[in-house]
DNA sequence: CACTAAATAGACAAACCGGTCTATTTGTTC
DNA sequence: GAACAAATAGACCGGTTTGTCTATTTAGTG
């Protein structure tokens, strides 16, 4: 009880892998072999832990999500106004973005939606677990939003949950769009026009 | 002369068949063999007309280019106000989502968007055909925004370029939502907010 | 140390991958 | 019909795919 168990490191780097490779290069392009050589791990010991690569794909997708969710959390938590919570969330997806860029040469998008764009139609397993996870996120902005709205930083004239939805799809266009053009700038002028439109300041 | 060379119908079932599975289950989920097994094509043929799956694949990007540019430009073009041109491009958008739907049981989202998020990334070819078609669509967007701020439709507060790009994000952001909610409903809703916040009536 | 379960190791298998190759058929032109 | 190129046909190839299997090593516990 006093350690984490050692065992559960090959476990971390399989997960640690795969979350990096399929994020670049997508699910059905990465074989089995290729990720354990990645990872430093033989196929033994891959099978020990994951019973498919299906069973590793939906392990990936609720890491990815949880991870994410935590990062937005954290990221705008320290905020406490609801339209400033956005702000902080928007520059938190271009940071990454930029980080990616300078660390690979590629912006690598949205974990979630790379992989939900990929295998939604063909898999309802993971068409479940990324609507899932999209909603939570969705509902993450709603919040902020009614929270904006309530403290007078955003016009109350904006539907929270039907605008929550819209940046929600703007981030993900930003995600597809980043992966194509690769310039995180471009990125950059989407959320401004996004924030300057979508959360208009009330008129005084 | 007279007729089109009914050998190069082969080619044609080869594209359309390929268009519509790479769409649906991602490039490289989708094998030679089975392509040809639903084609009704032997692979010899296949490999008389196509010098590899790569060579497929860009000749299929720009079919999804050339195709998609066609159809925006077919339903915009009827609509003598710019706005009304982009408000047409959407529900030609929304249209198309909800017609996969009832047909296949499936939104199946962007042509463009969906091969360009698998591959763009690991395929300097891929990124560089999606580019150059999103930026002809953008340059619509924009011209579109111009026209209609210069005929009155659209506040001229607005900046055509940027704002044609959100645009773009949006709508491809639609197309990663809609193949994971499977909804066109919720399309409907984005568009509609995009519509609202990104293209203003002037005040009068 | 003895016993047991977890983890590692990697050879192996059947199916499938993209792609090649040789024949044969089809269509066109003289 | 002769001659030639385009297209079709499918057997075949080496490599890779996901996944299995047995054996061995490691780690924990009495």
């Amino acid at each position: 009880m006093q350690t984490t168990e050692p065992s559960h490191l090959t476990r971390e780097k399989i997960l640690d892998t795969a979350q990096s490779l399929f994020q670049s290069q997508g699910y059905s392009a990465v074989g089995i072999n290729r990720l354990c050589l990645d990872a430093g791990v033989v196929k033994g010991s891959f099978y020990h832990f994951f019973p498919s690569k299906q069973a590793l794909l939906s392990a990936v997708i609720e890491r990815n999500r949880s991870q994410l969710m935590d990062e937005l959390k954290s990221t705008s938590e320290p905020e406490n106004d609801g339209r400033k919570r956005i702000l902080a969330q928007l520059s938190a997806v271009l940071a990454s973005a930029e980080e990616h860029k300078n660390a690979s040469g590629c912006v690598l998008g949205c974990r979630l939606g790379s992989l939900a764009s990929e295998l939604a139609v063909s898999n309802e397993t993971v068409r479940t677990a990324s609507t899932h996870a999209f909603t939570e996120w969705q509902e993450l902005l709603e919040a902020d939003i009614e929270a904006g709205i309530g403290s007078g930083s955003i016009t109350a004239t904006v539907n929270p949950k039907a605008t929550a939805v819209c940046l929600l799809a703007i981030i993900q266009g930003m995600s597809t769009l980043g992966r194509s053009f690769n310039d995180p700038v471009m990125l950059a002028q989407i959320a401004r026009i996004a924030v300057k439109r979508l959360l208009p300041v009330p008129a005084h």
